[in-house]
DNA sequence: CGTTGTGTTCAAATAAAAATGAACACGATG
DNA sequence: CATCGTGTTCATTTTTATTTGAACACAACG
């Protein structure tokens, strides 16, 4: 075989996309999603690969995202892995080729769970021990800060219990 | 007037807070903010500012948090424009004072109906815009690649709806 | 009016986050 | 078992976000 020859699927994908250039559709899907995971914190790369993967009709390896992305080996290892970690991307095996082939899992709810499980979740419970603290320090107050602490105290705890009390529903109403 | 005297509460405080340090409790919910405000993806600086005032029994002027946070002026100044901008702080009138004094609105929905409305839903709406792109785009497709990139618009136009029906929702219910 | 106190703005410096690219690991292949 | 193809890791570089600090605006005050 001659060295680095493409397969025929991405020959032909190239013919119509000169230089590696994208069509109008995936980059406003690129778009779309970058914008998407900016929103959750993600970095923009994560967010390319999957509107890449996302608008692809076809599974796309490593090195054609790194082509038509024009990102990095590492950088593009790293998003798949993000991506994989919540199972918003998954490899399909393709027939006499030792690459990973990916494709986009269409279940967006993916993204907003990760984000909950990783971001919100523990800001919760970190919360929820550091108002227990405070609760400790109020104590050794003297009794005219106490009672406006302690006011306050109680607002936090309210909120961190609303939080609480509104994840699950949300988890549901996404996922559902 | 002695040149740079503080004022009475001020050195009363000053006086449980040795070399501008913070109290525990403070400490606590500081940290606590910043955590939050990092989670909504703003500054640090202002997590620190409204973690101070959350935690102060007095109003406070810009010189006290760029003392006790050793932050700049620009900063602080900053950072209370933010806060300000979505009502999380106000100003209260301090006789006899001409410096502009800062309290903690308690109603912590104000950061999540800030984020919503300025981070969120300019998303959702330029997300619309770019789906009804990607429908023009849809129709210059060969019909085999046009079907299956259809069934994904569908299904992005089907996120999009479900996030446009939970906005109301999710505003009620911190609202409340 | 000039001066002083207070707060804002913004160009420059710094810190933090993300991307690069080269070294590495590891299985497939001859 | 040496080499090649593929993918991962991580120290370094680049980019982006945040902070600083000095210049400025403006009102209060004498």
């Amino acid at each position: 075989m001659p060295a680095k020859l493409p397969n025929l699927a991405t020959r032909k994908a190239a013919a119509r996309r000169p230089s590696g250039g994208m069509s109008p559709l995936e980059v406003e899907a690129i778009d779309f999603f970058i914008s998407f995971v900016r929103l959750l914190g993600m970095p923009k790369s994560v967010g390319e690969i999957y509107g890449l993967l996302f608008a692809s009709p076809e599974p796309l390896a490593l090195d054609a995202l790194m082509d038509r992305l024009h990102m990095s080996k590492g950088a593009a290892s790293q998003g798949l892995k993000v991506l994989r970690s919540f199972g918003a991307v998954r490899t399909v095996y393709v027939p006499g080729d030792r690459r990973d082939h990916y494709v986009a899992d269409f279940e967006l709810s993916k993204f907003a769970s990760a984000f909950i499980k990783e971001e919100v979740q523990p800001h919760l419970d970190s919360g929820a021990a550091r108002i227990a603290r405070m609760e400790q320090h109020l104590t050794k107050l003297p009794k005219a800060e106490r009672d406006a602490a302690s006011a306050r105290l109680a607002k936090l705890r309210h909120w961190k219990e609303k939080g609480e009390a509104m994840l699950p529903w949300l988890l549901k109403f996404l996922g559902a």
